[in-house]
DNA sequence: CGGCAACAATGATCTATGCCATGTAGCAGG
DNA sequence: CCTGCTACATGGCATAGATCATTGTTGCCG
């Protein structure tokens, strides 16, 4: 891969899309590109952290496992997203593990390189702190939703916060979307089929796609039961 | 209150504590300081930010509710801790309110004067994202807890988690306890009248302490059930 | 000292959702 | 075209934990 093209790829991320050109180059030069298969891991809860990433093609998953072995999903990360940060910045093991969705392609950049970049770019600091926040804002919300609503509104805040960050079309499948809410695929299944019958979405297999997001907006209110 | 006193509350901060001593001067001119009684509130979600502030004396808890009003506590923050930096980062509303446990004497700082102060201390700046890095993988750990572990182990790691930083006598009541955990009063007190009968804590009014915390930790393992 | 308010304890239901089991349909590869 | 795999679907049962109700306990304030 070229310098130009990990600089068009660097260029996509709110993060860096700041910087001078000759800025670019640097970073761009910091870079190393891996490719990964679908389901392969791009680092493991609890490993060292020796890189930070940004998805270049493809999308990741961010999870944890609990203690019996069922997965969580933390959050999905598309084209220009970072992850890993949490682990550099505070110099201690992942906290999560990261696997690859699809054919996956990010990018990697030394924790002490990208520490070192990091010294003199105040302005990319700040979009880092912005970003960083922006996660601990939407860990709290759901962190409330999961200590005190339901699991019919828990799904529909779920889809409506990924229709609101990748559009009305939805490329997950049930089980995904049951390991992102904290539930059962049975339950997401029949939430769900309901929700179909109802109109507010419409899916066939791995898609989902909200066509109702009002309706569906009322539901995550928890207002009226289904 | 004198700026010397002031300095000396901002030191107790991780954050500042490696500040200058002529940058502390600065720092603690841009304070003001607010006392708040037992169950007053420092701020209320949605609100907008407009101060950043750090807890001088007492305990401020900061929760989020939910659609039928029950809350859930999303941390309790003593001595030297910083709270609402979310929001003044990202220049939104406060995701969560925050309100006093008892007598509580906060520091407050206004959002542009910490922007501004901000800008020439890197040092600083890092830290603050250490801190945030901390918070979210807290945060992280607790939302796979919430979606996957049972309330017997959660329980057992909010004990954990609150002894690791306050010691193993937790000023908290079972009320305050369930909102952390994300269950009814009821459920806590039956499991902690168990933990009690077991010996592994000891427990009166308002007052709870780990006294067998490598057997709360199997508990919080989930290795065998109680 | 007495009475009120907050906390703690416990029993009796109820129910949302987990868990197991079984079946079908679509897609992929030999 | 068959075979097998994965996603989707649905029923029945089990149960953790919520909810409702009552009672006891502690500390506080007038």
């Amino acid at each position: 891969m070229t310098l130009d093209e990990r600089i068009a790829l660097l260029g996509q991320s709110i993060t860096f899309s700041s910087l001078t050109e000759e800025e670019m180059v640097e970073l761009a030069g910091l870079c190393r590109i891996r490719s990964l298969n679908a389901g392969e891991y791009v680092f493991m809860e609890g490993e060292e952290p020796d890189w930070l990433y940004m998805v270049a093609e493809g999308r990741v998953k961010v999870l944890k496992h609990s203690s019996q072995g069922k997965e969580f999903i933390i959050s999905f990360f598309g084209p220009g997203e970072m992850f890993g940060e949490v682990a550099i910045f505070q110099n201690r093991p992942y906290p999560a593990s990261a696997q690859a969705v699809s054919e996956l392609k990010v990018i990697a950049i030394k924790r002490d390189d990208f520490h070192t970049f990091l010294r003199n770019r105040p302005e990319t600091v700040f979009r880092m702190i912005h970003v960083l926040s922006g996660r601990l804002r939407d860990a709290q919300v759901r962190l409330r939703d999961l200590a005190a609503e339901r699991v019919e509104q828990r799904l529909a805040r779920v889809l409506i916060m990924l229709a609101s960050r990748l559009g009305p079309v939805l490329p997950f499948t049930r089980q995904e979307i049951a390991d992102m809410v904290g539930t059962t695929p049975e339950t997401t299944i029949r939430l769900m089929s309901k929700l179909k019958e109802a109109g507010i979405i419409a899916s066939s297999r791995g898609r989902t796609e909200i066509v109702d997001e009002a309706r569906l907006r009322e539901l995550s209110e928890g207002l009226q039961p289904m």
